[in-house]
DNA sequence: GTCATTTTGAACCAAGCAGTCCAGAATGCA
DNA sequence: TGCATTCTGGACTGCTTGGTTCAAAATGAC
């Protein structure tokens, strides 16, 4: 051996992942991507095969990153405040925080339909298993496997649609009382 | 004069929609415009100015179009029905339905996001213009003006979560089931 | 048939794209 | 110091992009 491996990796996959998550996939461009990582050209292809290889990557590392946030939510604060606060944190980091980004999942849903629908199919499955967490809350709440099943489903588009809304800039205000009241719902679902 | 004029502009420009539509701004590429509408390149550029504006024009197209559809609807049935409808209506037009590319003002949103944030805006607004109507039939369903309000901005997010989500190929039933349960809780927050 | 108008089709442009390649600089170890 | 390895930076390729231009063809009114 003679050196050490590899520049700074896990950071300039977290840069890449950030540009995409603001961006989209699509509207990066290469050089974009080089800037942001500050690597070279060659060294980016030596080190994450090739651009779309690399999406692919972020996706899993966020998708990992935001289910490893919410595991640890999950052993400090009652179920459904974990996913109360899920969905409103968005508007804790104000308007700088990555979080106004929405959700890198979501978006990759819709700029990948209909174009590459493998990736669809990837974000979807990552999706899934946040709906599977959505489940195992409802049913600490005190939900029944049934109800439990039926409000993750109905939470997931939520979060859906709240993940678009938030790149809309309207009033945080509305945003936060349309969780209160579907909280609000879902609280008399349950009891 | 001496020519009738314009060949079929609407045509083309509903031609131009349905690409849009399925596929995204970006991943349009004026060669397929060009082919789907059926028109030279030339006359493009004469008739529509150049490809934002197209977009802009689609989008407004789009806005109007799903706006009467609904006005329509709701000289025929309940208010209430109405809206259970909108949401459903995805379904039964089966997989090769235009519905099955969910909304494209959704889709402007999250695809222009950090990117072109004028036509966020745009897409935006006709979205509010959708939440108003939503929020029409929820007091014509016997809604209180605060409740109606509170109500309509949650379908709107729950809306734009199910244009999302219909992207994602899950199986029908998951969705219709959604819907039902959403809807169970909103005329129970009615009563 | 004539003529003004509309539309075409192809050539053309400059810019941007993702991806390849390689000589040389920087690096860490012995 | 010498050596193997890693990384750089820039040149380069081939292709696609949105947009412009214009002579020629098609068209409809008279």
């Amino acid at each position: 051996m003679s050196r050490s491996p590899e520049f700074d990796r896990d950071r300039a996959l977290d840069r890449a992942l950030a540009l995409f998550w603001r961006k989209g996939y699509q509207a990066t461009s290469l050089a974009d991507l080089l800037g942001a990582m500050g690597i070279a050209r060659s060294s980016f292809y030596a080190t994450f095969t090739d651009k779309r290889t690399l999406y692919i990557a972020c996706m899993d590392l966020f998708a990992m990153r935001v289910l490893a946030m919410l595991e640890r939510a999950r052993h400090e604060q009652p179920p459904l405040d974990v996913l109360h606060h899920f969905l409103a944190g968005r508007f804790a980091g104000g308007r700088a925080s990555r979080a106004a980004w929405g959700c890198l999942l979501v978006n990759s849903v819709l700029e990948m339909a209909g174009f590459d629908e493998d990736l669809v199919a990837r974000a979807s499955n990552h999706l899934l298993d946040l709906q599977g967490f959505f489940r195992t809350c409802l049913r600490d709440a005190g939900a029944t496997p049934a109800r439990a099943e039926e409000l993750a489903a109905m939470l997931m588009l939520f979060n859906e649609g709240m993940r678009v809304s938030s790149r809309r800039r309207l009033p945080d205000a509305q945003h936060l009382h349309a969780i209160d009241t579907t909280f609000r719902l879902i609280r008399g679902a349950i009891a």
